[in-house]
RNA sequence: GUCCCCUUCGUCUAGUGGCCUAGGACACCGCCCUUUCACGGCGGUAACAGGGGUUCGAACCCCCUAGGGGACGCCA
């Protein structure tokens, strides 16, 4: 047996809580079943997968103890994939899907296909490829290829009748073909697409099993078409439940810390956090709360994953952790975890420079760097109180910040500078009083050294979570609010 | 809008037709321990979304409704 877990590195480079949590599900059912966990490291997208974002998921996993397997292509966390010249091996497949008349080349341009949808909402239609590639002759065809338009290779779908699926969790799921997309499977720019990718390489990887987020059911009757029209064996599906926002949204870095750094800064355990992954939609015969990875393996049946969407709420998680540093840190232990966590000579030399101009002795230093080594701040609206700006546009300062900053994928001191300052001149406010808040928010007053540094060495995660907590310290933005903050922002 | 998935205390969950006047854990509240605060111990509040079936019997099986979520990209 051998199963895989899929992970697309975000563009930020923040390794994502839900991709531990599949891969973790992942790894128990196939250790328990004795079969290879193999990791695949999505690379078809050059903008989320840097080298950088590749590395910090693998880190990330490697600190909560989740090892894999090397596929039996040896091709390690990448695959078949990038071990072939960019895009060689998937035009070549794509190509015969081609020739058995299973796809067809497609010339239809993105605003061209916009207009279609957009019309096919309107009327109420299920929303989809209307197919106007099939109606172009081969000499049509060969005329186009020949003159260089740009194209896509689309796959074919039945026109009518019903997929059924089977999933290991949910029994058989049917899907009317009619629902399903003519899916484009090589981009225009000669890369594959996600699903042509992960349908080869799976195949060419010999997995066998599949566990992976709910948001995939309704890929699962294309990649099974596409396995019927390789002619190769289907692997098992399972579809895991998705974690959940406290509003029950799909879990979103807009609303919740989700990196795996986040929790880290924090100063979780990796075991604590691994073992709340593994309450999440899932439990020990016995009801047990503590357990180690190694315990989650030996008890595994997937059988035991319950399908309503957890929220991931972060309460449960503290008194895990508490139970874990209480229970299995000796005294030494706890020094040391802590030493590795933080509290060390590095981040200490960091932090210094910036404050030793700022003191009278030392016995001020541990308040002026106390922030740097704490969670959340404890802030109050009084805090904010004492700055000039009014409370309501203190809260536009900081979503806007934190809309901005959502983006950032080089979070450097210069960089955070740089963004400020623009978004204060966009705003046509005084940077002094624009920063107050963010001051605040960050260090939790405005007699600190500088934001930029301050956030460069708390790092994006850190520095995101707390202006979030200021935000909702100050009251929070509602629903309707948001959207207005949300042109305006869009504006600027 | 179209389709798919889901629905047990506030939260994570146990439960696969009788063991359920629904169990555990977190959180919350109270009491005990204690020079304080924690820890720990004991106790309490709190849930089967609603309506129809099937059955001697339904949290559990079926149908409908409602609610939530997801998908509908030349993203993954």
């Amino acid at each position: 047996m051998t199963v895989r877990t899929r992970v697309a590195p975000s563009p930020t480079g923040d390794p994502h809580v839900g991709s531990a949590y599949v891969a973790l599900f992942n790894l128990c059912f196939a250790r328990q079943h004795g079969g290879q966990f193999i990791l695949r490291i999505e690379d078809t997208d050059a903008v989320r997968s840097t080298q950088q974002s590749e590395q910090a998921i693998m880190d990330s996993l490697r600190w909560l103890g989740l090892d894999w397997d090397e596929g039996p292509d040896k091709g390690g966390p990448h695959g078949p994939y990038r071990q072939s010249e960019r895009g060689d091996i998937y035009r070549d497949y794509a190509k015969q899907l081609i020739d058995q008349g299973d796809a067809f080349y497609c010339f239809a341009t993105p605003e061209e296909l916009d207009a279609m949808r957009r019309e096919q909402m309107a009327q109420g239609q299920p929303v989809k490829y209307d197919g106007r590639g099939l109606n172009l002759s081969a000499a049509e065809v060969q005329a186009k290829l020949d003159a260089g338009e740009p194209h896509v290779v689309r796959m074919k779908v039945p026109v009518q009748g019903t997929c059924v699926v089977d999933d290991m969790l949910r029994g058989t799921i049917e899907i009317d073909w009619q629902q399903v997309d003519m899916q484009v499977l090589m981009k225009a720019d000669g890369l594959p697409t996600y699903h042509l990718a992960n349908v080869v390489d799976d195949h060419l990887m010999e997995i066998s099993h599949v566990l992976r987020g709910e948001e995939w059911i309704n890929s699962a009757p294309k990649h099974q078409l596409l396995y019927q029209y390789f002619g190769w064996q289907m692997p098992q599906l399972c579809h895991l439940p998705l974690l959940r926002n406290p509003d029950k949204s799909k879990l979103s870095k807009r609303k919740n810390p989700t990196s795996i750094l986040y929790y880290q800064k924090m100063g979780y355990l990796p075991e604590a956090l691994l073992n709340y992954l593994g309450r999440m939609g899932w439990s020990m015969p016995d009801e047990r709360e503590k357990f180690s990875l190694q315990e989650m393996v030996a008890e595994f049946d997937v059988q035991r994953v319950s399908l309503g969407g957890p929220i991931f709420d972060i309460t449960k998680l503290d008194w895990l952790n508490a139970q874990w540093i209480r229970e299995n840190l000796s005294a030494d232990q706890f020094l040391q975890r802590l030493q590795v966590w933080g509290l060390n000579e590095q981040r200490l030399a960091e932090a210094l420079p910036h404050v030793q101009q700022r003191i009278d002795k030392f016995s001020d230093v541990a308040p002026k760097i106390a922030f740097l080594f704490g969670g959340m701040l404890d802030i109050a609206e009084e805090d904010f109180a004492a700055n000039k700006l009014p409370l309501d546009q203190q809260v536009k300062i900081l979503q806007f910040s934190l809309w901005r900053l959502d983006q950032l994928q080089d979070w450097q001191r210069d960089v955070l500078f740089a963004e400020f300052k623009n978004l204060a001149e966009q705003m046509e406010i005084k940077l002094q009083l624009f920063l107050a808040p963010v001051f605040v928010a960050i260090a939790g007053s405005t007699a600190s050294f500088s934001i930029n540094d301050a956030m460069a060495l708390l790092g994006p995660d850190m520095s995101r979570a707390r202006l979030r907590h200021a935000i909702d310290t100050l009251g929070g933005v509602s629903k309707k609010q948001t959207k207005k903050l949300e042109k305006e922002f869009a504006q600027l």
